[in-house]
DNA sequence: CACTCGCCGCGACTTACATCA
DNA sequence: ACTGATGTAAGTCGCGGCGAG
């Protein structure tokens, strides 16, 4: 595993009764797949044991890259066998004909090789995707499931560090909601005693956008912000914490 | 030029299975 | 040996882009 517990295992739930819904509710059977009435599956034999490295890869991709394609885990056997803590792309076929679906486990070395590729490009070019799996021996079709579930793992790792960034806003706002409310009511207690004022420190802070050179806060009630201000709200945010954004809310700092 | 259609890639969501504590 | 939690490969669906007709 690359990502620490700690990374993910963050819920993104937002509090009670806010937990994001899943977009498909329904009871996924493992059904005949769409994409063979869509017509994506032209000439593959789906059930078809997987190729010798180098030869019928070129032609599934060239078919289309028989996407979703069920029972597709057919893979080639890297190290052969499913080694308890080393198994080597496990062998994952449907020619037991129980029809259950076997579960491939990439060896070190593959996970390696697509690590590094993936930090040079997380997407691939059907070339690159070919050629990637030419020399991890894998189907192209793997290698393509591979990058979309890691774009997805970081995703979801960026949202949850996005996630804690604006919880720790939130804190921060907070409190300052409390300090100025505090503030209020000790301007209050001097309008009783006016001679004391003359000693005070301007109560807040007025922070100025340097692109709009607009000022806050002020007694009216706030206009909707400008475009640039809404851009980023989270790196927007930032400016409110001693902290940087997180690494992919960028822009639009208002400085104080 | 606008349109429809099929193909394709991708994101989002989900399931099934392997592994570990 | 069993079990629940976790990680991940892969299936499914829907959407948008693109080229052909």
């Amino acid at each position: 595993m690359m990502v620490g517990k700690e990374d993910v295992g963050l819920s993104l739930s937002l509090g009670p009764g806010l937990s994001i819904p899943p977009r498909h509710h329904f009871l996924a059977m493992p059904h005949w797949p769409t994409d063979l009435a869509r017509g994506r599956l032209r000439g593959i034999d789906v059930n078809r044991p997987p190729p010798p490295a180098g030869d019928a890869d070129e032609e599934e991709d060239a078919a289309g890259a028989a996407s979703s394609s069920p029972n597709s885990a057919a893979s080639s056997v890297l190290s052969g066998g499913a080694g308890k803590r080393d198994h080597g792309a496990s062998y994952c076929s449907d020619e037991d004909g129980d029809g259950s679906r076997k579960k491939l486990r990439l060896s070190k070395d593959q996970s390696a090789v697509l690590e590094e590729s993936f930090k040079e490009h997380n997407t691939l070019n059907p070339k690159q995707k070919v050629a990637l799996a030419k020399k991890l021996r894998l189907r192209p079709r793997q290698v393509e499931v591979w990058f979309q579930n890691r774009r997805a793992r970081t995703k979801l790792k960026q949202t949850e560090v996005d996630c804690s960034f604006l919880k720790r806003c939130c804190e921060s706002l907070t409190e300052e909601n409390r300090r100025l409310h505090r503030e209020v009511q000790e301007l209050r207690a001097l309008k009783l005693s006016p001679q004391m004022f003359m000693h005070m420190t301007p109560p807040t802070t007025l922070t100025m956008c340097p692109s709009c050179e607009r000022t806050s806060p002020s007694s009216a009630p706030p206009p909707p912000p400008p475009l640039h201000h809404r851009r980023r709200p989270i790196a927007a945010l930032a400016s409110l914490l001693d902290a940087p954004p997180p690494r992919s809310s960028s822009l639009c700092i208002i400085e104080e």
